[in-house]
DNA sequence: GTCTATACTTCGATAGAC
DNA sequence: GTCTATCGAAGTATAGAC
């Protein structure tokens, strides 16, 4: 029962040589797109030939899989530290604001179009990801004052999807607007989170 | 000076298979995703033969541009005329609601991770209808109280964010959270812009 | 357990036939 | 102006050698 599609061998989950194609997928992930993601690239980026690929993963989704299960493994473990050191808003902003996790989900999102068991997946780790998010919001907004403000999973939605634009138009090279929109969003959270570092209590309205 | 890097002769730009090549090009984008657009699978989509595509375009990059292309003129011109009928806050964000826009949006964007003319492209497409988009929130904005409202690019930067999340999270399946982010957007342009109904040619300002 | 020789499919692209 | 025969490269995957 544990090998029914095909019987062909694969290599040790914990080989050396695996990891080493698993880090080489997600540089070519990361850096060309999905598309520069085959068994002969990743090959030679790893420097192994291109049939390792196939002896370590049984498909190439497989190897997509793979790259997706170890970065959002690790995204999550972060969050939840960021989380567990205090989660403040502003820590909360700074997690999403960052570059490298936008362009990673905007692959996945593209390949998740078309790849059943892909979709699946980061649909998964989408909700995951979104239920921590939302239980840390929560708490980092509780105390505040609530008057006018829209529901906390309202406020994720928009600052998710707002740091995505920016990741996506940083990439192509177009940013008008784009410190406004951060520093409303800086603006926002000293307003509702006064405490910060260097002790500037905001202004009052 | 027409056609210096290749002398390939190329079909005429208005022929009648060459747009349904782009039409099929189109589809299988939408339908599947930007992978699944080859010369042979676009053929047989179009119920042609696969070295057409090549006959009407010198590349497969020279493909997705006019499918791109095509898109975003037609876009622009949807979002004049919808500007031009009154281009109400209500208009604009539906137009940001659309499903349809942003599944293209995404499939570009990870194309444009790495081919490089068509990043240009997208990239001027950007920023035209950024500016367009932009001109039209402020006049839509003109009026209404400005107190605490953050600066228009800011709200275009988000609002355009959210719509995006919404539409790649409904592709996966993931819906926690969207009808309070939809409900908090509708109730802010309410508040904002209280006209509401058909047949209103306007406030008295 | 690890890797390679090899098969077969699909890809983009071109030269030349109508 | 329109289309097709065909090529070389690149794609995934497997069976079998070490």
């Amino acid at each position: 029962m544990a090998t029914l599609p095909s019987s062909r061998r694969l290599g040790a989950p914990d080989s050396k040589t695996r990891a080493r194609l698993v880090a080489a997928a997600e540089r070519l992930l990361l850096e060309e797109g999905y598309a520069a993601v085959t068994s002969r690239r990743v090959g030679a980026a790893a420097g192994l030939k291109p049939q390792l690929v196939h002896y370590y993963f049984r498909t190439m989704d497989d190897l997509f899989l793979e790259v997706f299960r170890r970065r959002a493994e690790e995204n999550l473990a972060r969050f939840e530290r960021t989380v567990a050191k205090g989660g403040s808003l502003r820590d909360l902003w700074q997690f999403s604001a960052e570059l490298r996790g936008a362009r990673f989900n905007i692959e996945f999102a593209a390949l998740a179009n078309h790849r059943k068991t892909i979709r699946a997946e980061v649909a998964h780790y989408a909700e995951r990801f979104r239920a921590a998010q939302l239980e840390a919001l929560r708490d980092a907004l509780d105390g505040t004052d609530p008057h006018g403000r829209p529901p906390p999973v309202a406020v994720l939605l928009m600052v998710t999807g707002l740091s995505q634009v920016l990741a996506i138009e940083e990439e192509l090279g177009v940013t008008a607007g784009h410190s406004e929109a951060v520093a409303f969003v800086e603006e926002l959270i000293a307003r509702l989170e006064p405490t910060a570092s260097r002790g500037d209590p905001g202004p009052p309205v």
